[in-house]
DNA sequence: TGTACATCAGTGAACGCGCGTTCACTGATGTAC
DNA sequence: TGTACATCAGTGAACGCGCGTTCACTGATGTAC
């Protein structure tokens, strides 16, 4: 050995790191490999000796992609209270920051769509990735004791922040975007932090 | 005039069509001109008769891409009750055929994420679009005869159906694609339609 | 201790293809006489 | 009624650029003697 044995497999993870920021900032197809290598403080030519074309990159992007997540997911598991959990989430999921920093956000609303259209690993990669994350969210958010209930309300609670963020970057006006952020962290705290609310989890019986 | 006063006007419709389309099923940067102009049953060199470039077709076909729904709108509208009004929709919307039938779904799951990457007309063209169409949704669900929270709710309950549907079509597992649905729909009738709840909107006070 | 050598991660020029864009041309249409 | 003409929506060849991919080469590193 020449070089430590370790050199290639770090240089591998920094390039599939610097796609998996570039693909959530810029889109995959819009993304092309010198920018990525560029990112990764590489030239292009390099890229061949660790990957077998621009779809196994971004195959393994999706894995680094959902991983990124996870310093704040742990941050959710020391919560004591589902509804402290639950609110973690929800504030930091749907604040300023999150909205305004594609490249290290949530890898499902920056290119869910674009992962829905391709075949093969990559397609297959971003379907695996996505399973597993939301396992690791339920283990973390713990909403109820009876675990399918769990899975069903966390996949409840993600459907709706995901759904709000797509929406705070898709509205222009600033004020309006930062309006619909707080909307929906209140509606949903109600919603799913039912320590917080004086009634029922959900204001819509009470008032219509 | 040699031409049907309306014929290139006609025509012009027929590309911003096919353009909505072909961007929902293959992503806008993945689209081409080509593949535009040959499901408009044209030829690529006849596109730039009709518009400066492509971002002024994107621009464009973000209009279109939305009226796509108006007919389900409608239908909408015409029910009587407001949790008439939401079953239609969450029952549509999280629906396998919708799933299935990206080109001509809803816009925001199919190239929201692409839309938000891009600068300039398209990106404004997108945004305006985007706003109309939660009035007129709002206009359509009549959730609350109170105007603002009526717009709350709406805008809460889209965001958990954009959210759901991005999830399933995530999941390559059919059965657990569909499971997934299943839930969604049984869970936001329950928070939606309070007419078919037992108790409260939402099952998340009294079970846990 | 120093020198020649082997390895191999990374470089950068080159290639071909596809896409956005341009443009000279065609041919279908209605009009003028 | 028929023929020559003007218009212009649409055609298809061509161009240039960027991107994915290839490949001969470089030069940094540790090893052998």
């Amino acid at each position: 050995m020449r070089y430590p044995a370790d050199r290639k497999s770090c240089t591998r993870r920094r390039i599939v790191e610097a796609a998996s920021q570039a693909f959530r900032e810029k889109g995959v197809a819009e993304t092309g490999i010198d920018e990525v290598m560029r990112r990764a403080g590489l030239t292009h030519g390099g890229f061949y000796s660790h990957f077998d074309d621009k779809s196994e990159l971004v195959a393994e992007a999706c894995a680094a992609g959902f991983d990124a997540a996870l310093p704040n997911l742990e941050r959710i598991t020391a919560a004591p209270t589902p509804s402290a959990r639950a609110r973690l989430l929800i504030d930091s999921y749907l604040g300023v920051r999150h909205r305004d920093n594609r490249a290290s956000g949530c890898f499902v609303v920056a290119v869910g769509a674009d992962m829905v259209r391709l075949r093969g690993p990559a397609r297959t990669g971003y379907a695996r990735g996505f399973a597993r994350h939301l396992e690791r969210l339920s283990a973390a958010l713990r909403l109820s004791p009876n675990e399918a209930l769990n899975r069903e309300r966390v996949t409840h609670l993600m459907s709706s922040l995901v759904g709000a963020l797509l929406f705070s970057r898709a509205i222009d006006d600033p004020a309006e975007s930062i309006a619909m952020l707080q909307t929906m962290r209140r509606r949903l705290r109600r919603q799913f932090c039912h320590d917080e609310s004086a009634g029922a989890g959900n204001d819509f019986v009470r008032i219509l």
